[in-house]
Order: C-alpha cells, then structure tokens, then sequence
DNA sequence: CGTGCTATTATGTATGCACATAATAAAATT
DNA sequence: AATTTTATTATGTGCATACATAATAGCACG
C-alpha cells in the first residue's frame, strides 16, 4: 500500500464530516467500527481522530464517543512570519537600519509585563526592517541584558537583534499577540506611512525557564495580513 | 507510571530542548536510544518526538534524525474567538442588531473572491454585536443563498446568521485572514469609535466542497487583542 | 574521476495485544 | 424514591514487532 493509512483515513473522515454524513455536534461510529469498516486496526483510525480532534473538528470523550465539533474554525495556525524570509520571498533584499541602541530604564509597562526589578536597565533597541532599501516594518525591543549580557558586543549592525538572539539563545517559551494601532509620528515617520494609519502589531515576549529574554513589538506597514487556511 | 508517557516525555524533550542541552539546528539522540534512556518503546518516544515537529520545535528528516528548529516560535495557534462565548466571558449579556439585510449584487472584488458568477445577487447582511446593549463589534457578510437558500427564511433577529449557518450548513472548510484597517464613518458609529481609529479586522471565508457558503468580516473594537502562549 | 549500485540508518507507519481511565447505564441497596 | 455499587463501553495509552521509505555513505566499475 502506497497510501499512508492514517493520512488518508484522517482526509476520508473529514470528506465525510464535510459532507454531512454526520450531522453538526452528531455522533461519529466508534474506533473500531471504524477500523474495521476500513479494514485496518484501532489504532490507526484513534491517530487519525486524535488528529482531527487537535484541529479542533471533533471533540472526543471517553466513553462518550467522538462528535463532530459545533463550531466549524474555532482554532487555525498561523505561521508567525521572519522578516528576512519575507522580504525575500517577495524577490526583495533584506536590510535592517538601527534607530536606538542603548541601555535604559524600561518604562513601567515593561518592566512589569518582564517582571524585572526596579531601577534595573535594560537594553533598548529600535530597528526599520527594510525591503529593497524601502521601510517594510519598524521594531521596538528590549533585551534583558542581564540574561543575555553578550548581546552588549554582538554586530547587530550586520546581524539583527532577533538572528542573533535566535542563534545564540537556546530555544525558549514566549507569547505572541496580534492587535491593530494607530501610527503615531514616530512610527509613521519610521515606516513611511502617514500618522494615524491603521497598524497591524505584533507583540512577542520570549522567557527561558522563567527568566525574561526579550520582548518586542514589531509594527507593519500597512496592509499587511495574516492568513490562514483551515 | 501513572503519568502519561508520551506527555512526560514530550515534556522532558522539550524541557531539554530549552535548557539548551541540544544546540540551535543541533541532532537529537535517535528514537532507539531516547527509548532506552527513558525505558520505554521507540513508538512513544516517536509520538512525542512526532507532537514537537508539529508544534514547530524540531524538524525530523529520515535518515537524518530529529533536530532542534533554528526558529522558534514560527508558528501559533490562536483560538478564533466567539463572538456570544467572548462577550458572555466577561459576565456580559450578548445581543446583536441587524442593521442591513437584503438581497444584493456584490461588488466585484466580493464576487472574484466567491467566484460567484455576475450578475447573481447574495445576501447582504450588517450587523453590530452587542455586550450589555454597547457596541462590541461590527459585522458585514454575504452569504451565497444558491448554497444555503434557507436562510431567506431564518430568524435572523433571533439568532445571529453566524450562529444559525453554523448549526445549519455541515462543516466546511476556510481561511482567516487578520489585518488592521481605519474605521471609515459607517464603521466608526456602527462600533462607537472614531473615524480613523485603528481596528482589528478578522476575515473569514468558509467553503463547502468548493461552494461559496459565506464570507464576513469583523471589526472589533478598538482594543482589541488576539493571544497565543507558546 | 565521476557515476551508479548497494548497504545502512533513522524515521514513518501498521498491527495485535493488553491494560488504564472516564463516563455512562444498569442494578442493587438503603 | 434516592443513593450507592457495579458493569459496560469508548477512548487513551503503551509495547513489541514488522516492514516501508527516504536519505545518506560507501563501494565498485567504467
């Protein structure tokens, strides 16, 4: 058998989800009816609702058996876009120009959201992320120097603050969150968009076993989306 | 033995992958000799190993063996809220008021995005989404009535089109699309902001073995956040 | 020297079995 | 009738085994 069992289980079970076979919040047959209604062990038929059931398309309980989710599109994956990959993936050339790059006392909205003590500074940066040359997205950063003091001698001329980071810190937890500003003049003025223009931001703060590392807002021109395909 | 063996060692895999035991881009230990190492078969060290890939942390090769993502946090998931389950969250009282509900011809670019041909009028519906009776969010939709004729006949007032399509058409699939947009006037006194004032805007366009069912977008008020923890 | 065949290796997947666990239904008890 | 106890059931999980598959490394041969 060419076909991957579990795979094209999985693709036959959503067909039939997608088609009504079973009504909305409806009950599905069990595992092994399933099994063997595809000739094929439990096993391979759990994988492909336990699969289905992390996309969110049905919920399963023990005992209770498996239904087919209420509510269609309640979750979906979004592939946080790298600037530089970006960039180029449009044909453009990735550049970055730094604005500010020094060490500062994180205003008092940071410095908690980071839970860094009082007094402590903190490192400042702020970069234009550019595409041929032309401002593509304007970063604000602060870096716990504390945690990552090399990044004081790092090139982030050559390299930017988030390559370097990424490189050098071993892999970390964080959070990200999406929401829409408007442009105030520095902002605008940095990505060559009028003030008060409709931004997409993104936020992301990055610990390493409960030691903040970085947090960063990174701002679109505008137009920018995000897409996701369920 | 009472914890679960693929969560924990998921767990300690990833605690591993954190604390830097395993470089940036750097191999894995092979399946066989994780399994050793932890006691257990190679197939729950292979479905622990199988659950990180697919949040993006290690990328598998065969042959080549497991290694550590070079970036992370490349992809989030991100629960696409419910309006009623959103606003009832907050101890509000969900409601909604339809502003606009008529057949209609959509404008071009609606109707190249639905590939519904010329000429053939949808369903226009706005809505304004309401916590305790205050503006939440603004809705405006097409639905395709070839596809879903019934809804001419739906109590539209009574329950939300979202709703109702929902427990209605049996599942599809879509796409999302986030952006930020300014509030034009109609927008801006629909959710009770200025004009201009920066909104999340959230596109959803739902499909049903290749029929148009519907595509809305939400505007949300200013404010608003979308979160994802990693 | 390069080309093509042949191991070798790590992951991908399926199977059959066993037992664990949660939730329900049925039965027994108070 | 209300409550507790005891099956029953569907999913959750693990294990050992077997084979498939992709990518690599090594070797032989022209």
């Amino acid at each position: 058998m060419t076909s991957i069992s579990h795979h094209s289980i999985r693709q036959s079970l959503l067909g039939r989800i997608q088609s009504g076979e079973w009504a909305l919040g409806g009950l599905i047959p069990a595992e092994t009816d399933l099994a063997s209604e595809y000739g094929c062990a439990r096993g391979t038929v759990n994988r492909a609702l336990q699969a289905l059931a992390e996309a969110g398309l049905v919920v399963r309980k023990r005992k209770g058996g498996t239904r087919v989710c209420q509510m269609p599109v309640r979750q979906a994956k979004f592939e946080i876009p790298v600037l530089r990959e970006q960039v180029e993936s449009f044909g453009g050339i990735y550049g970055h120009r730094i604005i500010a790059n020094k060490l500062k006392t994180p205003p008092p909205s940071i410095r908690t959201h980071l839970r860094i003590p009082g007094g402590v500074k903190a490192l400042h940066l702020q970069t234009v992320h550019l595409a041929d040359d032309k401002p593509y997205a304007f970063e604000e950063r602060w870096v716990n120097t504390q945690a990552v003091p090399e990044i004081l001698n790092a090139p982030l001329d050559k390299i930017s603050a988030n390559e370097w980071l990424v490189k050098t810190v071993p892999f970390s937890s964080g959070d990200v969150v999406f929401s829409a500003i408007n442009a105030d003049k520095k902002i605008a003025s940095a990505i060559g968009t009028d003030e008060g223009a409709a931004i997409f931001a993104i936020d992301r703060t990055t610990w390493l076993e409960d030691e903040f590392i970085t947090t960063m807002r990174l701002y679109y021109k505008e137009g920018f989306q995000l897409h996701s395909h369920l």
